[in-house]
DNA sequence: ACCTGAACACCGTTCAAGT
DNA sequence: ACCTGAACACCGTTCAAGT
């Protein structure tokens, strides 16, 4: 008789099997829920199955990187470098917001997984091809920095710091008034902001809004820089 | 006879001791190795006694922010509002470059300590004295992004993917010829670098001229829109 | 040869027992 | 009232024992 698992074992482990399974678990559960032991549990598996599909943690996270930059969309043919360059980095910025927890991974690696090379040799390819010099391409590419992953450090997720244990009306009049007084064009700045939106304090911005105002900033930066021949050794 | 403590403890405990030797000790060892016990340790203490300083190990990371922007200079007076916020944010990239895990740990917060509050205050202050709007200045913020505090998400730390066991000379040429092959332009950029820097491959790149080379472009665009006087809703 | 339970060396934090 | 040792509920990973 051959040696047939008596337990029912839905599938196979494979290294591909692992990685998908952690890519759904940390959408659903959070980075920070995701350990090689609730990974194992979730697989109906003991942890140390793991390890013969990845070598380690590290590796996982990696791997979940690859996972999510295959999915990556965003090749407008037939117009401009500064449309394909947009589109492609806006196509990035679309899959990572379907993986919020992707862009802290990526973060906290020092080295490029294949896909994240490959995706960042279609942006370089997509400059040159604009006829951009190699210089300028290489300046070009540290001014985005972690923006052409489709990502920014947002200082804070709340405008104002509208968090706090909840006040009756009086005491958050009060802490208001001392913040206006500390802060003050912090608080002049938020106040707008609110009233712009004519939304309640506190709703936070447009970032979509707020990123392709900075993208598009920079891209003007560098075709007007294109334009006049800069270079970085004059 | 009063209760003196009979073994020599240095010096009291106090929140102020425990953030500083904490600064101190990830200053030297690093943030990862940074632990409540450790930090114990250092202290000549039980672990449990810093929990009547700080409340937990976030309120802690916290603290350390407070301590490292409290040190932030580089008010310029008598200069525009460009020279001002140049002057403000090199200043924070200086002390940020002198505590190099405190880019990560802010990064890790959700909201402002004080002294960061009160450093966005004075940043926001300069570009409302030059006379921006609070709606520009509101935008320009957002696209200044991390970067106003000092640091960008650099995307690696070697251009080349450098990394990886030593290998003999043959095997590092067959591995460098794969990789021009599937990267051609990320590979195109590593070696023009390589050549204009005069150095062997995956020295890297100068970063001070990096960060201030898309520094000065934001703030050009900036300025450009301000004169235009540039409204997001026109 | 393959698989895996127990163990190791850590965490941050709670809690009850000691002074 | 204050302080603190032991304990709890976790980690990632090693390793030796079992099949």
């Amino acid at each position: 008789m051959p040696d047939q698992p008596q337990e029912p074992r839905r599938t196979p482990l494979s290294r591909d099997r692992v990685l998908r399974a952690a890519v759904a678990f940390a959408d659903a559960a959070g980075i920070d829920a995701l350990s090689m032991r609730r990974l194992a549990q979730e697989l109906g598996v003991v942890p140390m199955a793991l390890y013969k599909h990845v070598a380690n943690k590290e590796e996982l996270l990696d791997g979940m990187v690859e996972v999510v930059f295959a999915g990556i969309e965003g090749q407008v043919p037939g117009s401009d470098w500064k449309g394909a360059v947009r589109g492609r980095i806006l196509g990035a910025r679309a899959t990572l917001l379907a993986h919020t927890w992707a862009a802290q991974v990526i973060r906290s690696r020092t080295s490029p997984t294949p896909a994240v090379l490959a995706y960042l040799d279609s942006v370089i390819g997509m400059f040159r091809a604009g006829g951009l010099s190699t210089d300028l391409t290489h300046h070009v590419m540290h001014a985005l920095g972690s923006r052409v992953l489709g990502f920014t450090e947002e200082l804070f997720d709340n405008p104002a710091g509208a968090s706090g244990a909840p006040q009756d009306d009086r005491a958050q009049a009060a802490a208001y008034e001392a913040m206006a007084r500390q802060y003050p064009h912090v608080t002049e700045l938020a106040r707008s902001v609110a009233h712009d939106r004519r939304s309640v304090v506190g709703q936070g911005c447009d970032d979509r809004f707020e990123f392709e105002f900075a993208l598009d900033l920079l891209l003007d930066g560098f075709g007007r820089l294109h334009g006049e021949g800069w270079t970085s050794t004059p």
